[in-house]
DNA sequence: CAAACGATTTTCT
DNA sequence: GAAAATCGTTTGG
């Protein structure tokens, strides 16, 4: 197993990156709790010209600077008060470009996972959207800002082979304009784990 | 300081 | 298929 190093996430095609971690392996630590997941699906937000971006038109606030960071930390957000977002930063400092992980195949630390979201084994996609794949590996706003070079949150490369990869339209987008139709939206092929295909 | 809203998920009909 | 749950961030007064 590689941990990927930081080179891989300062590169500057985010779309590149965003197809690149698909099959990768996401693997988190928090006081002595243990979780990993393939990531199975991907979304990109590229810069200020993206209107599906919380950085559209450059907006810098407090939520938003750490997309302006140099690339290969974390950005976590909390959506609709309920669902933690985990992004991954990339690109070089001051380009705020980030690649939101959508969905995960569980494959170490199952029970934890079950205990976080509360279920018994009721879903059969436990990780199979963005809120609740990071809700599965114990992210939270908290964890905003971390080095994905560290030792809490990481990404692996364990050669696992992706296949096809399928490129469709963002979800979500409340704007109309050619940003809303633009497939930066990437998942595995055939993979029963991620989100549902609208 | 108050008000509106969102890169969603779950549950009920 | 539709509606509710729920709170930090952003925006306006």
């Amino acid at each position: 197993m590689s941990k990927i190093q930081k080179e891989f996430y300062l590169r500057t095609d985010t779309l590149v990156i965003a197809k690149e971690l698909l099959g990768k392996v996401l693997c988190t630590s928090f006081r002595g709790i243990s979780t990993s997941g393939i990531i199975c699906e991907t979304e990109a937000y590229c810069g200020t010209e993206d209107r599906g971006s919380h950085a559209f038109g450059g907006r810098f606030t407090e939520r938003t600077k750490i997309m302006y960071a140099e690339g290969g930390v974390s950005y976590v957000y909390l959506c609709y008060g309920i669902h933690h977002m985990f992004n991954v930063v990339t690109h070089v400092e001051a380009v705020p470009h980030a690649v939101l992980v959508r969905a995960i195949q569980p494959l170490e630390g199952i029970e934890h996972m079950l205990r976080r979201r509360k279920k018994k084994e009721s879903t059969p996609v436990l990780g199979a959207g963005p809120g609740i794949a990071a809700e599965c590996l114990g992210i939270k706003t908290k964890h905003n800002g971390l080095s994905l070079t560290g030792s809490e949150i990481w990404i692996e490369d364990r050669g696992i082979p992706v296949g096809d990869i399928v490129e469709s339209a963002r979800v979500g987008m409340s704007f109309e304009g050619p940003y809303k139709t633009i497939p930066w939206r990437f998942r595995i092929a055939g993979s029963a784990y991620t989100s549902r295909a609208k």
